[in-house]
This record gives C-alpha cells, structure tokens and sequence, in this order.
DNA sequence: CTGAACATGTAATAAGTTACATGATTCC
DNA sequence: GGAATCATGTAACTTATTACATGTTCAG
C-alpha cells in the first residue's frame, strides 16, 4: 500500500511520548504496536532521517560503552504541531481489511469443499493464540483495570480483545455448523 | 505493502468464476469484492498481461459496435492449479489491521482531549453506514437467508456484519461513557 | 569467549496510488 | 448532441518487503 505515510505520524506519536532510538522505534512495532501496525528497521531508518530533513525531529548522540554510537531522536516543535494536525483531521476511509484467510473464504463455494474445515480449524487456533496474548497484554499493562495516562492503548486493546473473541466465535459456531451437515 | 501478490490470486479467483474484462475486474473492487480487498485498474491491467505471459489466463477479443475491443479473460488449467493450491495452503499470517481510526486513538492519552469525541462520533458515523450498506448487500445478494452457491460470499458478509455490529456498539458504549463523565 | 541482543544502515525488488492519456458506446 | 459509463493503457512516484552488510555490547 502506498497510502499517505501512517508510518510518518506513528514515529511522530512514539517520539511525542519519549526520546527514541530507531532501534527502539524498530522494537515497537514487535510489540506494543505491533498488534495493530508493522513497519520493518529498513524503512524506519531512512525515514528517520526524512524526518530529520524535515526538521520533525533531531537527534543527538549518545556513546554506550567504548565506541557505540546511539542516535536518540526527539520530536521538535513543528513536528509536534504536524501530529496535532493529523490527529484533528477527519480519517473518512474505511480502509479494506484484507485478511487472506477471507480472501480465500471468498473462494470456497460449498460447504463440502475438503478445503474449508482445515482452513477453518487453523483460524481458530491463530485466532484464539491472538486473544490469549491480547488478554496477556492487558492484564501486563492495565492491572488494576484502568487506563491511567494511556486511554488510547487502553481502548484499543480493548477493541481488539472483542474482535478476536467475535471472530474466534464465528469460527467456532461455522465449525460446529459444518460439522453437523 | 509488498505483500505476497494476493492480487494475482484475486484476479484468478474471478476467473474461475467468469470470464472477464480488466473492467468488470476493475468494477468488481467497488462492489463485492471491494468490502474486504481494494485494487485499481492501474494495478489490474498489468498484472493481466503478466498472468497471462505467465500463462495462467488468457484472453479472446470481443468486438463491440463498431471498432471497441474488449479482452474477454479466462483462467487457464495450469491457473485453476495454482488457484487451488493457494486456496490450500496455509494463512498463517494475521496481519496487523491497520485502520487508521484505531492508530491516532492510541495517541490520545487522556478522556478529555478535544480531538476525542468528533473522532468517535465520525468514526460512529462511518461504520453504522459501513453496517447499513453490509447488510443491504446481505439481503440483496441471499434473499432466502441461504448460501446456495456461495458459500464463501455469504459467510464475508456474515462476518463482516458481525464485525462492524461490534465495531459500532463499542463506539456507542465509549461515547456514552465519556459523555457522563 | 560466545551467542543473543543491541544498533544502524543500504540495495534490490515488489506492490500500490495518483495522475496522465485516449477513445467508444449507450442512454437520454 | 452531450454526459455517463465502458474500456484500456502508461508514467511517475511512494510505500513496503526481503535481503545484504557491518559492527558493538552484555550476560552467562
């Protein structure tokens, strides 16, 4: 997809929040947001760079040990101002899920076809495996059930537990259903 | 994203249904395909002419009129057997769902930032109407509340439903919330 | 000392969007 | 006759993935 670089404001989001490297930014992706986005170190770093082009954001040095050198980013004032902007945009596009798994339901026309009940069994299991961590997630972050500084991630971790668990119940009723023909 | 050519399978998938244009293809990413997977015909046309280099479609002229060519495709044998090996394999990948709604709400931190209550209300606005147009497709496309041929379809738009019906009451539960608070 | 994790980059390729470009047919 | 729709293509650009490439630090 080349829509209009979410990737851009996501950097600008993590940095509103703390001062990052981009192997920091990289690690994000693997967990926190990666539940919703993914991006990979290659296209992080030259967009770093972008950005710092931009003047969105500096960076300075920080030495580890003898000879590493870190590059710690900070979002500046202007980049500041262009996420608020972005965050009070309107976001009218529904984009299209493409989930392969329905993609190819998509091409499954009877209910006898041998494909359908293992495609549906091997959802299931990414399916419950998905929750369960979501549920982990929640419980790791929001122990006393409530969101304190952290409303969105909260709310959208929420949102995903419902998803995966009407999704999950879905393909369980289907399962029983064709079972049962 | 760069994702394995999920495209190419779409276009095959079509084929195995009907023969077609690039148009009606092109046509059938704003309708019923178009729920789940987007594509433009800058994007189709091309990749026609690969599949059928590739050797997995091909096509017959149809004139209409006067002198307008049409290019009537068909999927070939050897692109039924790559279809259905496709359909066969496994879908292990959940990939991340990258709604744009959901990436600027995890950025708001707190209940009383302006910017929250227009996104919810825009968003609550956007997925009723997604629900509205879901189920009129529904009702149009399986009057008699059966599958008949169509599987696969009429599950989709269960699902979809199913989805967006969530999806909207967790809007609605949120906004409630907020406002008495 | 060694392997895992930290840290940063580039190159090649593929996929996807937007804009440019043209012409025919059908319906009113 | 004119507008909407049918019909097909290319060009320029952006975004995203996979692979290549290198070196450091830390924990055991």
């Amino acid at each position: 997809m080349a829509q209009r670089n979410q990737l851009k404001f996501i950097i600008l989001g993590l940095l509103s929040e703390n001062d990052l490297t981009g192997y920091d930014i990289t690690k994000a992706f693997e967990s926190d947001i990666g539940e919703f986005w993914s991006a990979n170190h290659s296209q992080i770093y030259p967009l770093l760079k972008r950005l710092e082009d931009e003047q969105l954001i500096s960076h300075k040095l920080e030495v580890v040990g003898e000879k590493l050198e870190k590059k710690l980013y900070s979002i500046t004032q202007s980049g500041k101002e262009v996420l608020r902007q972005w965050l009070s945009e309107p976001t009218p596009e529904l984009s299209a899920t493409k989930d392969e798994f329905i993609l190819k339901l998509y091409f499954i026309h009877t209910a006898d076809d041998p494909l359908l009940m293992p495609m549906l069994t091997e959802q299931h299991q990414l399916h419950e495996a998905k929750l369960h961590h979501l549920q982990e997630q929640m419980a790791k972050k929001f122990p006393d059930h409530t969101s304190q500084n952290n409303l969105g991630h909260f709310l959208i971790l929420q949102h995903a537990i419902q998803r995966e668990t009407r999704y999950t119940a879905w393909l369980v009723d289907l399962i029983e259903k064709i079972k049962t023909d």
